[in-house]
DNA sequence: TCCTTTTAGTTCGATATCGCATAATATGGT
DNA sequence: ACCATATTATGCGATATCGAACTAAAAGGA
């Protein structure tokens, strides 16, 4: 978590990380501070659009949507980078609403396999609108080139951090 | 929430608002699928950095160590997007562990003050020592300039979606 | 084959998140 | 002064998150 009025880490005009420290530390805090409130936003927003659903449950059915032929649990928990028992919650939920099935894995007997219903191909339909409807009105407000401009600046900075989860920094 | 491999909504070389409709909505929904990884990613790494403490406790010390004059709940609630009975819990588990006091405040019988003690002090020195080597390890290894690029996209897709919070889009 | 190690998933318990309802106080109109 | 309305914070209950411990099955080595 983190908050809107930090001492804002300006650029320097070159672009160079040869930032003092203090500043760096700024801009870093302030950037994970943005990331954080938008994450926040856009999950409240989701919930508002939605009630009684999460972008918890539209990430696994839109998952599952691109992908047709089903997944483990596991692959999803890799997917959104969530812990497994959050996963095998998430998907408890979505089985009691009637939006997928778990069977078991045909290929491993540890496993399952998470499939959509007919009803959870329904629903996303619907959530998908709606969220079409959403973006629709991000965009008229977003000044033009935004998205694009974020995009592989935040690729890039997921695939750091992600490859940083094996390597944490402790306390000495 | 969402996940890692949607369907990348490559950038048109011009940058321009014209993509079509399906390459938009794919790139809207990648761009909100990192920045919840992310933050996702961020957060847990937190929590292994200071076992016990989140980054909701880190945000708010922060935030009050900016201020030293105190805040109230409310104002801690807005600077984070969060609703106020999660930042009341919050208050009320930093206050429990010693970080924080809350008085009444002198300017509005019904609010409150929430200052830092010297315990919370200290606890910020060493949390900031430890994000600071997390820090460290990070920019070692993100291209320089990342985080310059992404701060000010970020900081208006946050201001828009602030914006767009009391104008609801719903179903028609 | 037997045994050790790894992997997939769940249960359980602790904590966090947050909507709804409520109490207390402030504000603004008359 | 009085009252209607808005604002600040909290209690409560439902749900979500997630680590630790566990079970079952697979993988790999002797």
């Amino acid at each position: 978590m983190a908050d809107t009025d930090s001492t804002e880490g300006q650029a320097d005009g070159a672009g160079l990380s040869s930032l003092p420290d203090p500043a760096r530390a700024a801009l870093t805090f302030g950037v994970m501070t943005e990331i954080n409130i938008i994450a926040q936003l856009s999950a409240a927003a989701f919930e508002a659009a939605m009630p009684g659903w999460s972008v918890a449950h539209f990430g696994v059915v839109m998952h599952l949507m691109r992908r047709g032929d089903g997944a483990t649990p596991l692959e999803l928990a890799r997917a959104f980078q969530l812990p497994k028992t959050t996963m095998t919650h998430t998907l408890q939920v979505l089985e009691k609403r009637g939006l997928v099935t778990m069977q078991p894995n045909p290929r491993d007997g540890r496993s399952k396999l998470v499939q959509l219903t007919d009803a959870g191909r329904a629903w996303q339909g619907q959530a998908m609108a709606q969220v079409a409807r959403n973006q629709a009105a991000l965009h008229e407000r977003l000044a033009p080139g935004t998205l694009q401009a974020l995009a592989p600046h935040l690729a890039h900075l997921r695939a750091v951090l992600d490859a940083m989860r094996d390597t944490p920094t402790r306390p000495g």
